[in-house]
DNA sequence: ACAAAAGTGTTTTAACTACACCCATGG
DNA sequence: CCATGGGTGTAGTTAAAACACTTTTGT
């Protein structure tokens, strides 16, 4: 197993120090047409390496958490906010990932609601970003982002997910927006309507929006779940989301 | 960040260790049915904890070496194979899947031919298994095992992953037992046929496979990549197969 | 010639798309 | 009453499922 005994004495009093970064998601409109958009909240280097380049949230691991705790934790130190939708994205350990030393980063990715993420304030080491068009961010993350972001779409068009942008009720054109946002590109609202008919995940109220200016849309929201007979599979694998996991009906 | 010296001490002289396994899946013909079924290596345990029991193909992470090349070493070392298709599965962390150390694991999943994993002789330590009705193993790795069926059957169902369990040239009736085997359902020859027919990185050659009983099927072949445009997402991530990154043609 | 698998065609069904149309509300 | 977004109906297209059918080989 191994080749010479120098490699393993270096293996052993040098191991690989391992961190937990987060990538969060939340939609903000956009300052130009005011629709929403993808944001992520970057934290700014204090330390070299990259010292004054911004970086994903994320810290070291702490001996009595899990890993998605510690991810939670990236979250609540960056957000104020409580984790909504919390799940692992990829383990990224490219041996010269980080200079001098060998650094493996275990990734989360988290969505949190817009209005929420709003009340978050900005300071000097933490601010807002759109996740398109990012500037050069330390280490490998704007390769991160750029992963995150395809798994956010990529679950967008066949899991449950849209649901945590937004508070518990919602409009069918809200839900929409968020879509249309994430997937950059127009949905027609006839179709969406009936494809989320079908989804069985969403539930409508009794209540109406009041206060737009025109007819008053009806008011959804996400459907706890539709409990599903214990044991069946095709749960995603520890997803902490509110403590359901999500459960797809279809996937081609 | 930190709530209390004590453990900032306690974290930083004993860092959680890390290890890299490896779920090697391949196809090999049941001893009931003769039709092929999924199993996978198993290595016996020589030391404590779980001394005697079997456990996943694993080990240390070099220093020099990246996660997937690690991955890679596992399965050499376990089956005298070359990584055919090789993609990180999870990251497993929990505080108590291991006694007294905590450890967390990188887990890679990979699929080898059936032929070449016949060669792969069985030593003491060393034995395959059916990946389905698996005894009971070391740590959460029975857990793991279920999760990476999941993903395999998930990714067979939309993926391009089914031809890296058959050699260079197959006939459709043995990658429609492949789907069979790993889907645990009956499909139609036709309907199998036609859809491949779509997938687009088949492709069929001027050979025939002659020695049947039958009329000879044609052979078709893994088309390596039909020259997809440069920067165009969809890619997985870090998936090393054969160096060929696989695009989903559709995601629903 | 016959069995059995290779391979093709056809009908049915379901889902998505596009778009015309009606409804309800604020101004 | 009119503009606007909420919400429904409907025809056209596409893809998959079910299954009858023809073709080609070894025995």
């Amino acid at each position: 197993m191994y080749t010479n005994a120098a490699n393993v004495t270096e293996r052993q009093f040098v191991p690989p120090s391992l961190a937990i970064s987060t990538v969060i998601f939340a939609l903000r409109p956009s300052v130009t047409s005011g629709r929403p958009t993808l944001w992520l909240p970057l934290v700014r280097r204090i330390r070299q390496p990259y010292r004054g380049k911004w970086a994903l949230p994320g810290g070291p691991l702490a001996r009595s958490e899990s890993l998605v705790e510690a991810a939670g934790r990236n979250l609540k130190e960056t957000t104020q906010l409580e984790p909504g939708y919390l799940e692992q994205l990829y383990c990224f350990g490219a041996v010269d990932r980080s200079p001098a030393e060998r650094v493996v980063s275990i990734v989360y990715w988290a969505l949190v609601q817009a209005e929420a993420a709003a009340m978050a304030e900005e300071t000097d080491n933490v601010r807002w970003f759109r996740a398109d068009g990012l500037e050069e961010l330390a280490f490998d993350h704007n390769e991160i982002v750029e992963y995150a972001l395809w798994r956010l779409r990529n679950k967008m068009e066949y899991g449950s997910i849209a649901y945590h942008f937004l508070g518990d009720r919602f409009t069918l054109a809200q839900l929409r927006e968020v879509y249309e946002a994430v997937l950059d590109k127009r949905l027609d609202p006839a179709n969406f309507r009936r494809q989320l008919r079908g989804a069985r995940d969403i539930e409508p109220t009794d209540e109406y929006l009041q206060g737009g200016r025109h007819r008053p849309p009806r008011l959804y929201r996400y459907r706890p779940e539709p409990a599903a007979a214990a044991g069946s599979g095709g749960a995603d694998h520890q997803t902490q989301s509110n403590g359901v996991k999500h459960v797809r009906s279809d996937q081609h």
